[in-house]
DNA sequence: AAGCCTATGCTTAGCAG
DNA sequence: GCTGCTAAGCATAGGCT
């Protein structure tokens, strides 16, 4: 080894336009996920609508918004919030409703799973016994036909569904904006905001089929964007 | 004295609204101030435009602006979808980029799949008692703890997931424009555009998972934000 | 270029005044 | 409620791959 110390870790900076182009991208990249997080956090946490847009150097343009920028813009703008605007409040609706749906029925699935686990504690070691069934948790290499198969088909399912929701959120944000996304749980447990990892992850099929290094471009995104909203009912602030 | 620690110090919080009113007013209060300060410290740093605007709960609002807040909504909201500009061909391609990692991907996959057919054809029985194992593919009604757990397993990383790529792709994308999606494969077989159910569905994994009615609508939602672009080799931002 | 890793600097939850 | 403290949790600059 050339060196005993791997990093020196983070160092203090000086808090002036950064002089190293490369860095400065880096940098940009990764204050910006974090303003994110934080900007979406206070939303969830606090009930707040936020509307961040940031420009880069270049010029390009990247924003969030609970419940969306031009929504918190408008507001901005003209403390009057346009209440009736035919198309976009409709879709902007039927969006909203289809992400509730999402978590009301994630919802119900923990709390299936909150009951199940009271009345049936016994039943863990049926979760063993499954757990050898996992063979997807192995690399392709160990596959054979029949899992290869499935594992593609795994594959193809998920590239269409990226595709199409892609496509379809950037048809929906048409009109110059964004959406931040809502994607909380029930009660047995929490997603992680970021990417930790699960402490006591088992040998589960979609933990291990996502981890397979070839499904691994990494999670980075901000899963939690905008938290749901009902707003307290005294006006402090 | 009372107690020998003077605080626990930090500790770790729900992501998810606070319900004791007190303190959440004191944690958006902080928190304002962290989200400006980090904003500000991006400009300074990195040299971005930004606008944050932050209503509380009450409708009280907070903004920061560099230059200042109306430039740059002024900027975001004159942006105009350059259709057919040089950048957008290259962010265009350079998405591609991406999508053609996944389908090299799954060629090869698709070429262990036909090696593994050819000399290890007997192996079709195994497919049928695999077959059995596929409880998912059943209703939600009928799954126990533990499957229920594998399932909202599978619900939370298909989520993180989609998430992630649908981040990963608008942002990719210019501003204001919508594109196609490249979503070939290799030699076993051809994937529809668009999420057309496979005519010879059999009970495999992914395509029963995805059909059950509890993933059907959702998965719109998910988070993007940002409506950037990529960033080029030479010239980013 | 995109991600991972690690040591440190920074942020902030819980309290006290 | 606002200000200050403390300590634990997070974010992130540098370095590598």
């Amino acid at each position: 080894m050339s060196s005993g110390r791997k990093s020196r870790g983070r160092q203090k900076i000086e808090m002036k336009k950064m002089s190293n182009e490369s860095n400065l991208q880096v940098t940009f990249s990764k204050r910006r996920s974090g303003l994110f997080k934080k900007a979406s956090e206070l939303c969830t946490l606090c009930g707040a609508d936020v509307a961040l847009i940031i420009f880069s150097p270049g010029e390009k343009v990247f924003s969030f918004g609970q419940p969306n920028v031009d929504t918190v813009i408008d507001h901005y703008l003209s403390r009057v919030p346009l209440k009736n605007n035919g198309t976009m409040q409709f879709i902007e609706a039927h969006r909203s409703a289809n992400v509730r749906e999402l978590n009301i029925q994630l919802t119900q699935i923990n709390q299936l799973l909150d009951n199940e686990k009271k009345r049936d504690e016994e039943l863990s070691h049926l979760r063993k016994a499954n757990e050898t069934q996992f063979w997807w948790a192995g690399s392709v290499d160990g596959m054979n036909r029949a899992q290869l198969e499935v594992f593609k088909k795994a594959l193809e399912e998920i590239k269409k569904l990226v595709a199409h929701h892609a496509n379809r959120l950037v048809i929906q944000a048409a009109p110059t904006q964004t959406f931040p996304f809502f994607v909380g749980n029930g009660s047995s447990s929490n997603m992680p905001l970021d990417h930790q990892p699960n402490p006591r992850q088992t040998q589960m099929f979609p933990a291990q089929l996502f981890q397979n290094p070839m499904l691994q471009p990494h999670l980075f995104g901000f899963n939690n964007m905008g938290g749901g909203g009902g707003y307290g009912p005294s006006r402090f602030f």
